[in-house]
DNA sequence: CGTACACTTGAGACCATTCAAACTTGGTGG
DNA sequence: CCACCAAGTTTGAATGGTCTCAAGTGTACG
């Protein structure tokens, strides 16, 4: 039996909004699950019949073009929502790029709890308003910045969020990042191809600006330098 | 003295979701404003002071880099909400694109009716999630679709907003379309340049696919033609 | 030790941009 | 009514950045 009580993102993800007996009443309707790498949790453009919260992994969240072009529009980590709440469709499809634990939720039992409890509805708002700025920011960087500037702005941006909420994999001080995902899919986020995002990264290389300790692992060395490049 | 009971957005806007009584209370928070073409209302940056909805008029949403270099990231047509509400910064700019007419919110004030009135909330959490929806269905045309897709996939959108609310001007059965906006705004919103928009559009006026009778104005004539180029 | 997979590197092609010039359009005043 | 002007748009030629295709290198894992 999993309780909300001994949750590990109790207080940092929506839930954080309800009390303890609000919490017991969602605890009902939800259940947990866990995903494998690369399993998929929700189809684009199927009916939107889940919503979740992660728990633990990080998840990719896409669209796509029928002949396979994809682009990442939001990465989620632990104590971030999913789902296409109030809505028919889903507009993106969620997938594991890690192992991941979530605690799921049917679309129509949540949509009418969160109906009747306010506080929810405050935090699940400012969540998705944050989502809108950060897709917004995003749109300009995938039409008017160039592939380094793309880079820069990705290695900072990443950065940021590993300083905010551990996001960003183990075993890294700040300026070392321990990226969970390969150039593959830094290239679906940045709207590039895999070798311009890989000419990118050893061109920074070479001038100094970060190293490259390993596959998944990106350390910077001159911050101020790739802030200027942003 | 202007009164929501006579606004013609009373309906459609958020405010929709309130009982006459909760309007009038709502009314005297807010203040109507007119704007004229080209006219800022929200500087990206600043602090987040106002919220608004639109009642007449056209303005597009946009980010920028320093350089000049910008992105129209959303259309505001009659009955739609602008603004930044539960956050300290505006993350975009708001323009005026034709003279328009706005109803005017101080931010604060305006977050706390909201919190107050749960319904008002609803509505505002939905349509901020079909904001989200569309600009990251926009993120994969940014990055990924070419630009006839880009130009195709345009006039199809844009058709389709006049269909469901009259944004898109006056003057215009189905497929014969009045922009509100000239060459450089199509160009900031397909995150292309100017010259290509144009190249484009003779492109497939030539090709029989559309008809441009008038500089704002564009025709479809083969609406098949271009569902399959989008 | 060998194989598979991810990443890097290189050469060439291509699409969109840049820069420049010509052309429309709509408005103003002679 | 027409000439003129300014602004917006179209068109052209050349450039350049990113992609494509292909081969090479490295790394993890059996």
């Amino acid at each position: 039996m999993t309780s909300c009580a001994t949750c590990i993102v109790r207080n940092s993800a929506i839930c954080g909004a309800l009390s303890n007996a609000e919490l017991a009443t969602l605890n009902k309707i939800g259940r947990r699950r866990t995903l494998e790498a690369g399993e998929t949790l929700i189809w684009e453009g199927e009916e939107s019949v889940l919503v979740a919260n992660v728990i633990d992994g990080v998840l990719k969240v896409t669209t796509s073009l029928k002949d396979g072009r994809e682009q990442i529009v939001g990465i989620a980590c632990p104590s971030d929502f999913l789902g296409r709440p109030f809505g028919e469709n889903a507009g993106q499809s969620v997938v594991a790029l890690s192992d991941a634990k979530v605690c799921l939720f049917a679309r129509e039992a949540f949509d009418g709890f969160a109906r009747e409890h306010p506080d929810l509805q405050t935090t699940l708002l400012e969540r998705i308003l944050g989502e809108l700025d950060l897709s917004r920011r995003w749109m300009l960087l995938l039409s008017r910045k160039t592939a380094s500037e793309r880079v820069a702005t990705f290695i900072l941006e990443m950065s940021q969020r590993l300083a905010d909420h551990g996001c960003a994999a183990p075993g890294g001080s700040i300026d070392t990042l321990r990226l969970p995902f390969g150039r593959q899919q830094m290239a679906d986020i940045l709207g590039m191809t895999i070798e311009t995002v890989s000419r990118q990264l050893t061109e920074l290389k070479k001038r100094g600006v970060i190293r490259l300790p390993s596959r998944q692992a990106i350390e910077i060395v001159d911050r101020a330098a790739l802030e200027a490049l942003a």
